[in-house]
DNA sequence: TTGTTTTATCGAAACGTTTTAATATATTAT
DNA sequence: ATAATATATTAAAACGTTTCGATAAAACAA
C-alpha cells in the first residue's frame, strides 16, 4: 500500500520519532542524518497521511469561508475572488478552504454549516454581511475568526477591510476636479458598514470643496435593501428626474453603478458628456461595459491573501488581540467619468 | 475536552465498538440498545472526530474541483456556480468539495494540486478545460474523475455535459422561425468540444430549414484561442462588414455574445431590429446587458448536483462503468431577439 | 434432541502520525 | 577532573475511530 513513516525510517534505517523530527524541523537531529532521511523521502516522494497528522495533532488543517448564500451566487465576482486569493494564500501551508454558503435566517442550531458542527475547521473567514448570530456562536466558541470586508460596530473584532473612505473620497474629488458641480449618490443599504464609509468619503469630499449642499444628502438616493442593479436603474431615474442640474453620479459600487448606467441610457442622456458615472470595486464586468467604468480598483485576490495571513498567525499565537487591517484602493479612470 | 466515543459508550453502559456500530449503522445492535446509544448521543450532541474516522477508513471525505485559472476568474459566474452546486450537494454526505486551480501549463510532477499530492481526495471534478497531462495522471493512479462539461474525444471517461446540440440546434432554429435569414455564428477555440457540437447544432438547425449555405461555414467567424468579449466584437466587426446582408448571429456562449453586442453597437445597428443576436450559457449577466441576452439556458447548479452525484456513486461502486449524464436546457427568450 | 444459523455485544488490533520522557553521547564550563 | 549542558536518538504512549474475530445467547432446522 502507500508508503508510512514506517518504511522511511526502515530504509533510512532510523526511529520513527527521528523522522517525525525532520518531517516537522523540530528539536535535535544531526545534520548528517537529516539528509539521510530527506533523501530517503524524496526517493519514495512521501508524504504524511494528514488524518494521522490531524488526529496526533488536533489541528485540521482547514479554514472555513462563509458567505451569504446571495453574494456568492451574484453577477459580481467580488467574494469568489476573494476566495480565491485565501486558496492561493493556503497553498503555502498546504491548508484547504472551506467553503460554504449561509442564508439570511440563521439559527446557530439549526443552520451550523457542517463544518462548524464537526468542528473540521481552524479558523473561519466571514465574507461580507453575515448572520450576526453567526458572528456570536464562533465568538461564544472561542473559534478564531475573521471579518474580510465587514464589521460590527462597537465589536472589536478582527477585520480585513478596503478603504473604503478614502476610495469614495478619491473617486468624487477626481469627479470635482474634472469639473463636475452636482455629483449625487447613489447606494444600497448602509446596514453594511462598507457602504456607510463610502457615503462618508462622499460627502467629506463635497465639503472639503464646498460643494456641499445640505451635506449631500438631497443627491443621495439610497434604498435599505441590498444593492443591486434595479437600485442604480431607479436610483438615477429618480435623482435625475427632481434634479435635472446633476452631472454626476457616484455609486456605491459597481453592481449599482450598471444600473445608474442603465437608467441614464433609457433617458437618452449621455455618458460621461452628460453625466459622468463613477463605480466602486472594479468588478470585471466594469472594465466591459458601455461606457468603461471608471471605479476605485478593489485588490480582491490581496484581500483574501491578507485574510488568511491574519487567520494563519491567529491560530499560531491565540493570544493575540483582535486587529484590523486596511486594504487600500486605487482610482481607476475609464470612459464614464472621462474629461469631457 | 470534546466528547469522544468512550464518553458516549460509558454514558450508554456499552463498548465503543456497538456505538460505533449504530454510528455507522451495521451489524446488528438491538433496536433497544440503539435506541438508548441514540440518546446519549443526541444529549450530549456527539459527533465522531472526522480525522479519526478517515484514519480507520482510509477514506478522506473530501472531493476536489479543479477548473483552469483562467475559467474561475473569468468574468462569468459560470463554474463558480457549478461548483456551488457541488458544494450543495456535498452537504448531505458531509462531503467537502476543495477548490484548486490549475494553470495551462502543467506537468504532474510539478504543478499537482495538492489534495493530488496529498491523496487528500476521493476523487475529483474536472471543470472545463482542463490540462489533458491531468486527466492523464488521474485516469493513471485511478483516482474516480468526472469530466464536467467536457470531454476527450475517444475516450471513454465520466462525464456531465451540457446538451449543447439540442440548444444550439433550438437556438438557431428558434431565429430562423422569427424570420431571420442570414445568420451567423461567433465562436473561439474548438478545443473545447462544447464550442463544437453547438457549432453543430448551428449547422443542421441551417440545413433542416434550408438556409445552408456552404454549412453555413461561410457565416462562421471562429478564432482559435479561448472564448472572450473581445472574440465576439471582432468576429461582428467581421462578419459584418463582409456580409451585410447578416441579420442574426449566434455566438457559441454569452460572454462571447456580449462583445457581439459592443460590436453591433459600435456600427450603429439596432438590436434586435437590424440584427438579432443569441448566446448560450446564461450568465447572470446576459440577464442586465442592454439589450437583455437571449440565450439557452443552462442549468449550473445542477450540472453541479450531478457531479457530485456521479462522483459519489463512483466510490460506492468502484467498478462502475464509465458513464456519461447529459443535462438538458432551456430556450431563453429576451429582447436580443424578441419578433420585430 | 442436536446442530446450524442468526442476533447481539465486545475486546483488541489497526490506521499513521506526533510527542513525551528516557537514554546516551558529546561538548562546554568550572 | 567533574558537573552541567547541549546534541542526538529512540521506545512507547497517545490521538479517536473502525473492523475483525471471538464469544454467547437466541432462533431455527433437522
Amino acid at each position: 500500500m502507500a508508503i508510512t513513516i514506517k518504511d522511511i525510517a526502515g530504509k533510512a534505517g532510523v526511529s520513527i520519532s527521528t523522522v517525525s523530527l525532520v518531517l516537522n524541523q523540530k528539536g535535535y537531529v544531526a545534520p548528517v542524518t537529516k539528509k539521510k532521511i530527506q533523501t530517503v523521502i524524496d526517493d519514495l516522494s512521501y508524504r504524511p497521511l494528514h488524518s494521522a497528522r490531524k488526529l496526533a495533532t488536533k489541528q485540521t488543517g482547514n479554514f472555513g469561508f462563509i458567505v451569504w448564500e446571495g453574494h456568492f451566487s451574484e453577477v459580481e465576482m467580488f467574494y469568489s475572488q476573494v476566495f480565491l486569493g485565501m486558496e492561493y494564500a493556503a497553498r503555502k501551508n498546504d491548508y484547504y478552504i472551506l467553503l460554504t454558503t449561509v442564508r439570511d435566517k440563521f439559527d446557530p442550531k439549526e443552520d451550523l454549516p457542517r463544518f462548524l458542527r464537526y468542528k473540521d475547521v481552524d479558523g473561519v473567514a466571514l465574507a461580507g454581511r453575515v448572520p450576526e448570530p453567526l458572528i456570536r456562536y464562533l465568538d461564544h466558541q472561542q473559534i478564531p475568526f475573521v471579518l474580510v470586508d465587514y464589521e460590527i460596530p462597537g465589536e472589536n473584532y478582527n477585520c480585513i477591510k478596503i478603504d473604503n473612505y478614502n476610495g469614495a473620497f478619491r473617486a468624487v474629488e477626481n469627479l470635482i476636479l474634472s469639473g463636475r458641480k452636482h455629483i449625487a449618490f447613489v447606494g444600497g443599504t448602509f446596514f453594511h458598514p462598507s457602504i456607510k464609509e463610502r457615503h462618508r468619503g462622499y460627502r467629506e469630499a463635497l465639503e472639503k470643496h464646498g460643494l456641499n449642499n445640505n451635506h449631500g444628502d438631497n443627491y443621495s438616493y439610497c434604498e435599505n435593501v441590498e444593492t443591486s442593479r434595479s437600485i442604480g436603474e431607479k436610483g438615477a431615474l429618480h435623482l435625475l428626474e427632481k434634479y435635472p442640474e446633476i452631472d454626476a453620479i457616484f455609486s456605491c459600487n459597481d453592481t449599482t453603478a450598471m444600473g445608474v448606467i442603465s437608467g441614464i441610457q433609457r433617458l437618452k442622456k449621455k455618458i460621461p458628456e452628460d453625466i459622468a458615472v463613477f463605480g466602486f470595486d472594479d468588478i470585471p464586468t466594469a472594465e466591459f461595459s458601455t461606457p468603461k467604468l471608471s471605479t476605485i480598483h478593489v485588490p480582491k485576490l490581496e484581500i483574501g491573501k491578507e485574510a488568511y495571513k491574519l487567520l494563519y498567525e491567529l491560530i499560531q499565537h491565540p493570544k493575540m488581540a483582535p486587529q484590523t487591517r486596511i486594504i487600500s484602493v486605487d482610482t481607476l479612470i475609464r470612459e464614464s467619468s472621462s474629461n469631457s
